[in-house]
RNA sequence: GGACCCGUAGUUUAGUGGCUAUAACGCAUCCCUUACACGGAUGAGGUCGGCAGUUCGAAUCUGCCCGGGUCCACCA
């Protein structure tokens, strides 16, 4: 670190963006965080959430962050070595659409090869900006420690979790319909659909039936030429009789079958349904159920295909609007009716999903309901309501894990296929990773003779990756040391991915692993703006962190972070940060009046006085409160404890009460005084730490670390408590009862604190003379006695204070 | 439609059966007291969403209702 400048001599006012600053280097440089496995204390291993790496840091991740931050503070303060590795998320989809952004290209128009170049290069260039926000804000990740979940480690762990869950038989491949998106033009898995509420409109199109019109309502016209059956309800008397007999498809002409099912709503539209191969998820059970013909009328691109005959190369939109015209003009269309509907979209691009029949490969886990929801109850959630969520989410789960991705930047599909078979060869653990498109086959000869191979071009869905955090945590370590830190102590995440990220590693674990990957889960929530609408970019109510930190502290963003509770969602209010920066400069400003004070004594000194053994109870109570809450990841709840004794007992009455016994006592009544405030201060900034790891570092290297000689308060260790002393806080709660109202006298006088009182009465049970001193100076009285006094401030307490 | 969370001063919030319901911001009045005016002291402000019940006693427990939110499902 730079030479600290004299504690005398420093500025008046903290200058928070220089000190963070000159920190953040202190603790780069002296690797206050660095993570050696050999270094004693219990373990505890945090599966830091990657990151991916687009644009910059908002808002959400500066709160989230701060508040693993905070635990990952308190934890190594507690004396467990804190295994804290930093991750980034930079493969697949999320990173091929910032760099088709950011770069002006499409991946599907550019040579595969260039477009992962330009990939990762992209990559490289935004990585140092992009951690050196974490950095800013205090993360205390040991950044020596990072993986990349396209580094060659991390491709070589999701390759070989697929090869051992082929081995365990829940990784296969099928012609199937599956969920696909039109604009990315890839199949992609159930977790990966948001519902989007959008406006379409019930068509009433008239089909026939023996030459009679049947009329039936639908919202996707352009499929049609895909109608495959027509669907009643048989318990549906105005369609019984049609049951059996055959439909004409209008527009296309074809005949389908009408048929009776009890999955059909009949109070929805006209109660009676085409099934089209796919419009939803039921055509597909009654496809399935019915064994239906396959008509693909859309293609994977999102354009009508050949079957749609005109409106061949069609968009799904532009089919819809020309065949409703055609309809229209033909007389086939009888009503229609607006009306606002979910439809399930990609959450990556908001396009509109449809379902597509093509080969894909699958992760197999709906056979495991129950043991998931088992595996789920053995995690400590926090707060453990959201296990309702996770449970909620297994219990609606209805695809298999679709992983494989027609995409190019990632981790390739460790497979090749048989030119002659198809059969599928896996590549050969011992040599992972691999790539398809450049290493050969494990094998020269398949099953059927042939010795030709093709090979796989997709690639893996992320959160095959990303579901292995632990592992690609773990790996960091030299082999020797992972089983130290695996399965993890806690997964810190946020609520909204507990179905993906959490869902996804847990099932992958305890397959792999036959464990859970961690003990414990926090789930942080949300940030919202200040009316408490979710932020977002379209709404224009995005708070930025750089613009936070340009007008607040880091340690006030953090003391804002840190006072919400796990789970739950915050409103970005800006008075929650001023509050931050009033403790900031707080705590400085009383370190300030403390300095001279500690500068030298015999640190064997000894508290006499009572008050000071009050205040260092209240002190013990705080610290063992602080953990107390701390322990069950109630941050929030921490910082108030501390923030009230440190206020409210601390400054506004202690340091009043012992100013005058500091500045003119007798030595022995200093020395006991200036132990207590040594003690308070040195406890004080350990407990803030976590939350505000800046000032409290600067006050710690200015006045204590010269006594207690270790280089960081993160290193410092928890605060030891003082004996709690229950006579002594008797006694300080009297005399806090008195100054009160002393003031309050002095208030309602309009006149300053120092105007001198010229007789001040005490009428109470408990001894308090041995306070007299310190309470005579701070309320300036001339005449303290004991004795029958008029008023009472609080129960058992009389007070007479004569001006 | 299913599940879950939340509703306490103007705002944010503590408080899971018991003293006169917490605190911060804001507001009002006063005070330049040598750590801090980037501060301090004092004060005003709440029928704890509503109704009913359990109980000696309910912000707290139960039921119903109202309001807000999230996740999941519904996509004809």
């Amino acid at each position: 670190m730079m030479e600290t400048k004299a504690p005398v001599s420093s500025a008046v006012h903290y200058d928070s963006k220089e000190v963070e600053l000159r920190l953040l280097a202190f603790w780069d440089k002296e690797r206050v965080y660095k993570f050696d496995p050999e270094q004693k204390g219990e373990i505890y291993s945090i599966d830091t959430p990657p990151p991916t790496v687009s644009g910059r840091m908002h808002i959400g991740h500066a709160f989230s962050y701060a508040q693993q931050d905070i635990i990952a503070r308190y934890k190594r303060l507690r004396g467990f070595n804190v295994f804290y590795p930093w991750g980034t998320d930079d493969n697949g989809l999320p990173t091929e659409r910032l760099v088709e952004k950011l770069k002006n290209v499409k991946g599907s128009k550019m040579d595969r090869q260039a477009f992962i170049a330009l990939c990762e290069q992209t990559r490289k260039e935004l990585l140092p900006d992009f951690i050196a926000d974490w950095k800013r804000i205090g993360v205390s990740c040991d950044f020596s420690m990072s993986y990349s979940t396209i580094d060659a480690n991390c491709r070589r762990i999701s390759q070989w979790s697929l090869i051992d869950l082929n081995k365990k038989g829940r990784f296969y491949r099928k012609n199937a319909p599956a969920l696909w998106c039109p604009l990315c033009e890839t199949g992609i898995s159930q977790m990966e659909c948001q519902d989007a509420e959008k406006p379409s409109t019930f068509n009433d199109i008239v089909f026939k039936v023996d030459g009679m019109e049947l009329i039936i309502a639908t919202t996707r016209p352009e499929l049609l030429p895909a109608c495959v059956a027509i669907f009643a309800h048989p318990n549906d008397d105005r369609y019984k009789k049609l049951i059996g007999k055959k439909a004409v498809v209008p527009l296309f002409n074809h005949e389908v079958q009408i048929y009776a099912d009890g999955r059909v709503d009949p109070s929805k539209g006209s109660g009676i349904v085409m099934c089209c191969t796919f419009g939803d998820q039921t055509d597909m059970q009654w496809y399935l159920a019915f064994n239906l013909p396959l008509k693909e009328a859309i293609a994977k691109n999102g354009k009508l295909t050949a079957l749609a005959g005109k409106y061949q190369g069609l968009s799904v939109h532009d089919a819809r609007k020309a065949m409703l015209a055609d309809l229209k003009s033909a007389g086939l269309l009888r009503h229609q009716k607006p009306i606002q509907h979910p439809v399930k979209v990609h959450e990556r691009c908001q396009t509109e999903i449809e379902i597509i029949q093509s080969k894909q490969w699958f992760i197999k886990y709906l056979d495991l309901k129950e043991k998931m929801i088992e595996w789920g109850s053995e995690l400590r959630w926090h707060p453990d309501f959201m296990v309702h969520r996770y449970n909620n989410w297994v219990n609606g789960l209805q695809w298999d894990w679709l992983v494989s991705r027609q995409r190019f930047f990632g981790v390739p599909m460790p497979v090749w296929y048989c030119k002659k078979c198809d059969e599928a060869v896996l590549a050969d653990e011992k040599n992972l990773p691999v790539d398809p498109l450049i290493d050969q086959p494990p094998i020269k000869k398949c099953k059927c003779g042939s010795t030709e191979f093709v090979p796989e071009k997709d690639i893996l869905d992320t959160w095959v990756t990303s579901s292995m955090t632990p592992k690609l945590a773990a790996e960091l370590l030299p082999a020797k040391y992972r089983s130290k830190v695996f399965p993890m102590s806690l997964r810190p995440q946020a609520h909204e991915i507990i179905s993906f990220w959490l869902f996804n590693t847990l099932f992958k674990s305890e397959i792999h692993f036959n464990s859970v990957p961690w003990r414990d889960v926090a789930l942080s929530g949300y940030v919202t703006d200040p009316q408490g609408e979710k932020m977002s970019k379209s709404k224009g109510n995005i708070v930025a962190p750089e613009t936070v930190l340009a007008k607040y502290s880091a340690d006030a963003l953090r003391y804002w972070a840190g006072g919400s509770k796990l789970g739950e969602d915050i409103a970005y209010q800006e008075k929650e940060l001023v509050a931050g920066d009033r403790f900031v400069k707080k705590l400085w400003n009383v370190a300030k009046f403390i300095a001279p004070q500690i500068e030298s004594f015999d640190s064997k000194g000894k508290v006499s006085e009572v008050l000071d053994f009050w205040i260092l109870s209240r002190l013990a109570q705080t610290i063992s409160a602080a953990a107390e809450a701390f322990d069950h990841y109630e941050y929030s709840k921490a910082r108030m404890v501390i923030d009230q004794f440190f206020w409210r007992d601390f400054c506004d009455n202690y340091v009043e009460l012992v100013k005058n016994r500091a500045y003119e006592g007798s030595a022995a009544e200093k020395l006991s005084c200036q132990v207590a405030l040594l003690a308070c201060l040195s406890a004080v900034v350990r407990l803030m730490a976590p939350f505000t790891p800046f000032i409290c570092e600067e006050v710690y290297q200015l006045y204590l670390k010269s006594r207690e000689g270790v280089k960081s308060v993160h290193l410092s260790g928890w605060p030891v408590a003082p004996k709690v002393d229950e006579s002594a806080e008797k006694v300080g709660e009297v005399v806090l009862a008195v100054l009160a109202a002393v003031r309050k006298k002095k208030s309602e006088a309009k006149v300053s604190m120092k105007v001198p009182l010229k007789r001040l009465v005490i009428e109470c049970s408990v001894d308090i003379s041995a306070a007299l001193d310190d309470l005579k100076a701070t309320v300036n009285a001339e005449r303290v006695e004991i004795g029958k006094a008029s008023e009472e401030v609080v129960p058992g307490v009389k007070v007479t204070a004569e001006f």
